[in-house]
DNA sequence: AAATTTCGCAACCGCTGCCAC
DNA sequence: CGTGGCAGCGGTTGCGAAATT
């Protein structure tokens, strides 16, 4: 047998969360810490489910949280760990202190798609939207050619080269051009780590826009940042 | 100034993996 | 070992605010 329900769906309040209900709930878990959502709302006198009550202690009312604006910075390290992460907005959001995971998920829905699409770019796949379909496939897979992942700026290098047959050539000016801007091969065994300071995320993105305006590879780069992924999640997501 | 449309965000819903029983 | 609840996650919805007509 299982446990008991964690909360009775009658009685319970939903909907916006009113300022008596923030205090109780912050009094209490300032009191007895977090843990155990499907008691809490009872111990704390809320006629809310656990549920809803850690969605909005995560959210909201949790201190260190940033709120506001996001930086330039954060926006263009949103994007680089979405093109490896795909929606895995909580690994997202392990990588941007003072966010959280529904924060930068409405932020990408609301912003950072339409700038990837106002800039050509598939917001989904991190490709352009009209490049041609043969050897532009997103892929995880290593080692296959045809499949490798690409960044935006390879692409806008591949589709701004003058000859059509740069990107299958395997050798002249345009290969090499785009041998440099490879996306590494990828080795998704992602490893825990605490997350980076501020300082660590712009330095990271830093470094990232360096690498990428001199189009150093990560080993030129001897950057634990390069790929903007920041320290513990960089090194994961080392070249082969 | 009023009506309508669009946008952004907070909160809910439903699914999944884990784990207590 | 099977069942079912819990915590966490990503997708979706609903509502208020802002912009537009």
């Amino acid at each position: 047998m299982g446990r008991s329900p964690c909360c009775e769906k009658a009685h319970i309040n939903k909907g916006a969360w009113t300022k008596e209900e923030d205090d109780r709930l912050v009094a209490y878990i300032r009191a007895h810490g977090e843990g155990c959502w499907r008691l809490l709302p009872k111990a704390a006198g809320l006629l809310r489910c656990g549920k809803s009550c850690r969605l909005r202690w995560i959210n909201y009312l949790r201190p260190g949280l940033k709120r506001g604006n996001f930086t330039e910075v954060e926006d263009e390290l949103i994007i680089n760990l979405h093109s490896h992460l795909g929606n895995k907005w909580s690994l997202i959001a392990g990588r941007l202190p003072g966010r959280t995971d529904n924060e930068i998920k409405n932020y990408w829905n609301t912003h950072i798609r339409r700038k990837l699409l106002s800039r050509g770019i598939d917001p989904e796949t991190h490709r352009l939207i009209h490049a041609p379909a043969s050897g532009f496939t997103m892929s995880f897979a290593k080692g296959e050619e045809k499949d490798r992942s690409l960044l935006p700026c390879e692409q806008e290098k591949i589709i701004g080269s003058s000859s059509s047959s740069s990107c299958s050539s395997s050798s002249g000016e345009g290969s090499r051009q785009i041998q440099k801007y490879r996306c590494p091969d990828l080795n998704l065994d992602l490893c825990l780590s605490p997350p980076p300071s501020q300082q660590q995320v712009e330095e990271c993105t830093r470094c990232f826009s360096r690498c990428r305006g001199l189009q150093l590879t990560r080993k030129e780069c001897k950057c634990d940042a390069f790929l903007g992924l920041g320290s513990g999640l960089c090194r994961s997501l080392e070249m082969k």
